[in-house]
DNA sequence: GCGCATGATTGCCC
DNA sequence: GGGCAATCATGCGC
């Protein structure tokens, strides 16, 4: 915001160094002991000159412009006017001094990301199938949903879609200001560069520093946006914890397996999800299933013992089945 | 309502 | 990253 205000800032702020400055450019104000400068404007002149430009920058634009014309129209503006491209230059208010463009920041990058993993900053379709994908993600509950989880999903969409409407408003309102503000800077830069050097250049620089500024607040609305959507996830997620049995189909299908590969039970990623797809179950759901199988398998072995006789004896009349039927038996 | 079964989560280890 | 062990939270039969 420095730069800004160097550049907006009253013309009094540098006429100071005017007087200074004065004797070097050949526009000397002072020093003529008759008051009369070397253009034969007089010194009460160039002062009520400074005082009308000093006035115009406490008035309404409006009201200024009669003045503004007086001004520009006066004999000593172009004098005036390289008297400030000097100081200009001497005070050094240059583009080479100005930071170059900065890498994108991480921060945002990263909210950036997330709010598109989450549907809320891409497009309408990709964002409801986010949405959907996030509803029946790997780790929820896969094709097992019933009528109550299913009243969840639709609310979890609802209000994630409420986020995401809000979200876009503000983005607009805000890109809207942010449009509305440069246009207008632009417009006084504009105006005022007939007075003063102010190079086309800088004026994009002003731009960039404004939308600078704006995105900082562009980043606050992405923090709450992601919040936001934190909290209703945790919520969500909270919910999905209200856990369904399997079908009997689908734990007679893994425990035929998790029996007929009792010396080694830790299916591959490929029957895993070969399980998953016979017991319309996601993957991780298998993986979780194995692992509590296992353990308790483990802690439980004489009690399970039953249990794994009647899987033997299953398999083993399956097998036979399939052996005189000529087939192979299934393999995952 | 109680106790057990069971799916999911978490923290730790390798 | 996968597996183990402990634990949580819910389902379900009695």
């Amino acid at each position: 915001m420095d730069q800004m205000h160097q550049l907006c800032a009253p013309y009094g702020a540098v006429l100071t160094p005017l007087t200074a400055l004065s004797s070097s450019t050949g526009y000397n104000l002072y020093e003529n002991a008759h008051d009369v400068q070397p253009t034969g404007v007089k010194r009460y002149e160039i002062n009520d000159m400074l005082q009308k430009i000093m006035s115009i920058v406490n008035e309404r634009l409006d009201d200024a412009q009669e003045r503004k014309h007086a001004f520009n129209s006066h004999s000593m503006q172009p004098a005036f006017f390289q008297v400030l491209c000097e100081i200009k230059e001497k005070i050094a208010i240059n583009l080479r001094h100005l930071p170059e463009d900065e890498p994108s920041d991480p921060q945002l990058m990263r909210l950036d990301n997330m709010l598109m993993a989450e549907g809320v900053s891409s497009s309408s379709s990709t964002a409801m199938n986010a949405v959907n994908a996030s509803v029946n993600g790997t780790s929820g509950h896969g094709n097992n949903v019933d009528s109550d989880s299913a009243l969840d999903h639709s609310d979890y969409r609802a209000k994630l879609a409420q986020i995401r409407q809000i979200y876009h408003v503000e983005l607009e309102k805000y890109e809207q200001h942010c449009n509305d503000f440069c246009s207008h800077v632009v417009t006084l830069l504009r105006e005022q560069s007939q007075a003063r050097p102010i190079t086309a250049r800088e004026i994009d620089r002003m731009v960039d520093i404004i939308r600078k500024k704006f995105s900082s607040i562009q980043l606050q609305l992405k923090q709450s946006t992601c919040e936001a959507v934190m909290i209703l996830r945790s919520r969500f997620l909270d919910a999905r914890r209200k856990r369904r049995n399997f079908s009997k189909t689908a734990t007679e299908v893994l425990n035929e397996y998790f029996y007929s590969h009792l010396s080694n039970p830790y299916p591959s990623e490929d029957a895993k999800e070969e399980l998953a797809r016979k017991c319309a179950i996601s993957v991780s759901q298998v993986s979780n299933w194995f692992g509590n199988k296992r353990i308790r398998y483990k802690k439980n072995i004489g009690k399970t013992q039953e249990e794994a006789n009647m899987y033997a004896a299953k398999i083993a009349s399956q097998a036979a089945r399939q052996g005189r039927s000529g087939r192979e038996s299934p393999d995952y």
